[in-house]
RNA sequence: UCCUCGGUAGCUCAGUCGGUAGAGCAGGUGGCUGUUAACCACCUUGUCGGCGGUUCGAGUCCGUCCCGGGGAGCCA
């Protein structure tokens, strides 16, 4: 650890937290000799299976089990989900006096061989020459016991549930997942577009925007842009803007929404995949999106398996066969006129009317994907009335040039469509939904100058997320969630 | 925001007709030479979500607020 940390650190930091007076400064500057190249990742190891190497882990102890006279402690470190075992007796130095007392949570150097394990349930295992105990976890007031928690207690404790087994896959398959998402379209080239956070044009439709002030005093009139700011709501417009100049693009980035949405596929902050491409229509958007759910699944289902399996086994039974079909089954697709003839015939009751140009409602996008169709839907052309300024008019004028995909338990995991390119249509379209046309000239500019063709989606990172890994409510998805009333850190 | 169900030990939950609270797990101590949610014995743990009310007496009944789950709307 660099010296300038502990000269700019507040004191307690300097001189060790109030109420932990237990810990000497001794652990302070063996934790600053530290040296990251030391250590070997238990995900290596695992892969690897060198035994008789001499090895250094580091990570947190999972379990202790004392037998006669040596210990099994697990210990975990994160880079995967197996623990690695480690084999501790009485020739250890502080065998009796601190090794016999791990508790989980506790954070340990372990150095020692690598043996084969004479028993089932690990094929190698450490045995220690020298165990340091990094940092306590009391185990009077440590929340996590090696025992299942409930996702519920485990939200109250944001800081410490990336411990357990299900929240450090989520937080491996998250990072896998967008790692992905970098490589679908890179691969493809695309380019990626960092969209501005502090916006001030409102994507129109996409829900309401947190307002942005510089916080200083009477400053609440003086805007700090020189006009309304907000927190973006979707990258979309300005994606558009580098789609008409580089050709192919996508963005992904936070997004924030200031709905009081209180359910289990709503956050007020989260992450939006947006690619955009110019010489494209709706046809060429549903391909890409296709291909693009299909890469992402193959991509973790082949580099995540560890942890695949324990949301197939203990979140979703039937996960992975669920995903498997969606990569090898063609994507079903009906228009929204389509659909509303198929749910008027339906024999089910809906609780919610079903007529041509009102809004699709959950219980019939579910019914649709989960019993009519049993797999992903794209349902295309929505009416006109019902769609926000930007998206293409058809022919007819009636509807307009949407896309929905919707996933079996999710529901709308992809909103996009094909953008109005037409100058004379989308003014007309804008006067009508009652927009500032000045506001949004450079908006219009696009549609002057070498107007083409495009068209894009949104893709909801969290509920992709969810959609993959089983996980029912999204605020286990996201590291931090933020929702109505709740941002603890 | 609306509807609905909840909040009791560190966690998961029981608590009958209103009579000052209980189980399993976790934790502590001891035992055990290969454990896998180890096992066996003993022991500890409470602002019954907050506030107010009814009552001789409230975990239990009433009001209100806070927090959480599920559903709806909005959407990704």
């Amino acid at each position: 650890m660099p010296h300038g940390i502990w000269r700019n650190s507040p004191g307690w930091m300097r001189h060790g937290c109030p109420g932990r007076e237990k810990w000497p400064y001794s652990i302070r500057h063996r934790t600053r000799k530290m040296v990251n190249a030391m250590k070997t990742r238990i995900k290596n190891i695992l892969q690897e299976k060198g035994t008789g190497q001499r090895l250094t882990i580091t990570g947190w102890v999972r379990t202790r089990r004392d037998t006669g006279g040596f210990s099994f402690i697990e210990v975990g470190d994160g880079s995967c989900l197996a623990n690695l075992q480690v084999i501790a007796d009485s020739r250890l130095t502080n065998y009796d006096s601190e090794v016999k007392h791990l508790s989980t949570g506790t954070s340990v150097i372990v150095e020692g061989e690598l043996k084969e394990s004479p028993a089932k349930g690990q094929a190698v295992e450490i045995h220690a020459d020298r165990i340091e105990i990094v940092g306590h976890a009391d185990p009077e007031t440590y929340p996590l016991q090696k025992k299942r928690h409930s996702f519920e207690f485990l939200r109250e404790i944001s800081h410490l549930r990336p411990r357990t087994n299900a929240l450090g896959a989520v937080g491996r398959v998250r990072s896998r997942l967008s790692y992905a998402v970098h490589q679908f379209f890179q691969g493809r080239g695309f380019i990626q577009v960092h969209t501005p956070i502090i916006t001030t044009s409102d994507c129109e439709g996409a829900g309401e925007m947190f307002q942005v002030s510089s916080g200083k005093p009477g400053a609440k009139e003086d805007h700090f842009f020189g006009r309304a700011a907000g927190l973006t709501v979707s990258g979309q417009l300005q994606a558009e803007v580098y789609a008409l100049a580089l050709g192919d693009v996508y963005t992904f980035g936070p997004t924030f929404r200031a709905e009081k949405s209180n359910t289990s596929r709503h956050l007020a902050e989260f992450w939006m995949i947006e690619p955009e491409m110019a010489f494209c229509d709706l046809k060429g958007n549903m391909q890409i999106a296709e291909e693009m759910l299909k890469y992402l699944l193959t991509d973790v289902m082949t580099n995540c398996p560890e942890d695949m399996e324990l949301f197939d086994k203990f979140i979703e039974k039937g996960l992975l066969k669920k995903l498997q079909d969606v990569v090898d089954q063609e994507f079903a697709h009906i228009t929204y006129t389509e659909a509303v003839d198929r749910l008027k015939s339906a024999k089910k009751t809906f609780e919610f009317p079903v007529e041509w140009g009102l809004d699709l409602q959950s219980e019939h996008e579910r019914y649709l994907t989960e019993e009519v169709f049993k797999r992903p839907l794209t349902v295309t052309d929505y009416p006109a009335a019902i769609k926000p300024f930007y998206m293409r008019v058809n022919e007819g004028g009636k509807t307009v040039a949407a896309m929905d995909i919707l996933v079996p338990g999710i529901g709308e995991i992809v909103g996009g469509s094909q953008r109005e390119e037409r100058y004379d249509v989308l003014v007309s379209r804008m006067e009508q939904a009652g927009i500032n046309l000045a506001d949004y000239q450079w908006y219009l500019d696009l549609r002057l100058y070498g107007s083409v063709p495009h068209a894009g989606f949104g893709l909801g990172f969290e509920r992709l997320i969810q959609f993959v890994t089983g996980m029912a409510n999204i605020r286990e998805v996201i590291p931090f969630p933020r929702t109505p009333g709740s941002a603890p850190c």
